[in-house]
DNA sequence: GTCTATAGCCTGATAGAC
DNA sequence: GTCTATCAGGCTATAGAC
């Protein structure tokens, strides 16, 4: 009696490596503009071998948006109502800078896919984002109303946080074009917490 | 005896027709998502013809970069050593974030061609855009020492009011997904002139 | 599971009639 | 100047041997 194995070792290493791949290709070039050619080669498969693992070019990159959507919303989500707020929101923007440093590809793949119009994840956006930031901004609009950060807009809150550190990533070749041999993650930090400080100190 | 003529009326039409349907395409879909069957369609023109006026779809992007470029840095080279600091600042804020409510196609040519590592312009990125900031945050730094503003790292602060602007031109789908119908130009002026207020109030 | 070979489509660009 | 027709090359995806 056959039964469904469950995936080999090599099956997994594979995958990996093709998610990866393809999240280095899918990054730097958007997706009409990556090829499968650039992706087998950089997970050292052939291209039907590609294709074996996944059956077409859309398929790879909704795996790839589907599987870092979580990760990318992570640090939102741990922002916790019962904690200090300036604090809270400071660790956030924290998190979100030091994403930004060390999964830029993560970042830019977004991006691509949202300059864009987000042919392909504009649902998502439209309910499970909006309903974690409309819920965030309820736990802002509490702390503004106690006093305990200054009164701004919620939501134009966010959006500064996600402008501020993607930035670092998404325009990365411009920042460094513009300032040269300065790592923009050496001083980049502690521009962006006084600016917090001072916008939310109440 | 012959002379070059002129560019004749529908020369000059078909031309500005052409960058027009480019602008639409290129800033939609990336360089290379982009196709010249797209642009020949929104320009009115067959593909034939198209290369007739252009050489090249390289052309045809070099074409409309290098004539963004200035435009899309008028509101920087602006900024007036001799005005009074705040105000100076603030008037280039409020400048991009029309120029992203006005100009997100143009905004958005520029994120995919930065995004994807600016092949096509990083040489004038580290030359003249470089220049242009270098001189713009040495005269920020004597305000700074002045102490007309507050002492923030000037080239962060140039990086801030890029990204917070050009946001709402770059992931405007996102932040229009997120907000519902609440137009984000309406309530976004207020917030970032807050802060930019509350940043660098001396 | 992995390969070679190739189908079939779309792309950028050109030739040549009008 | 503008068209129809078309080419060569690159693309995604499939067929079929091993």
């Amino acid at each position: 009696m056959t039964r469904t194995r469950p995936e080999t070792r090599i099956q997994a290493r594979n995958r990996a490596a093709i998610l990866e791949a393809a999240l280095d290709v899918f990054s730097a070039h958007g997706f009409r503009g990556a090829t499968l050619d650039q992706i087998a080669a950089a997970a050292n498969l052939s291209k039907p071998n590609l294709l074996y693992y996944f059956p077409s070019k859309d398929a790879i990159h909704d795996a790839l948006l589907a599987g870092l959507l979580d990760t990318w919303l992570d640090p939102l989500r741990a922002l916790d109502p019962e904690g200090e707020p300036l604090e809270e929101l400071l660790a956030y923007v924290r998190r979100k800078l030091e994403m930004s440093r060390d999964l830029p590809r993560e970042s830019r793949l977004f991006a691509n896919e949202i300059v864009q119009g987000a042919p392909r994840i504009h649902a998502t956006l439209s309910s499970d984002l909006k309903s974690l930031v409309d819920e965030k901004a309820r736990v802002l609009t509490g702390w503004m109303a106690a006093g305990r950060i200054a009164r701004v807009h919620p939501h134009h809150l966010i959006f500064s946080i996600w402008s501020l550190t993607q930035h670092y990533a998404d325009f990365d070749v411009q920042v460094r074009a513009v300032l040269g041999d300065e790592d923009p993650f050496d001083s980049a930090p502690a521009f962006i917490e006084t600016l917090y400080r001072k916008l939310l100190s109440p």
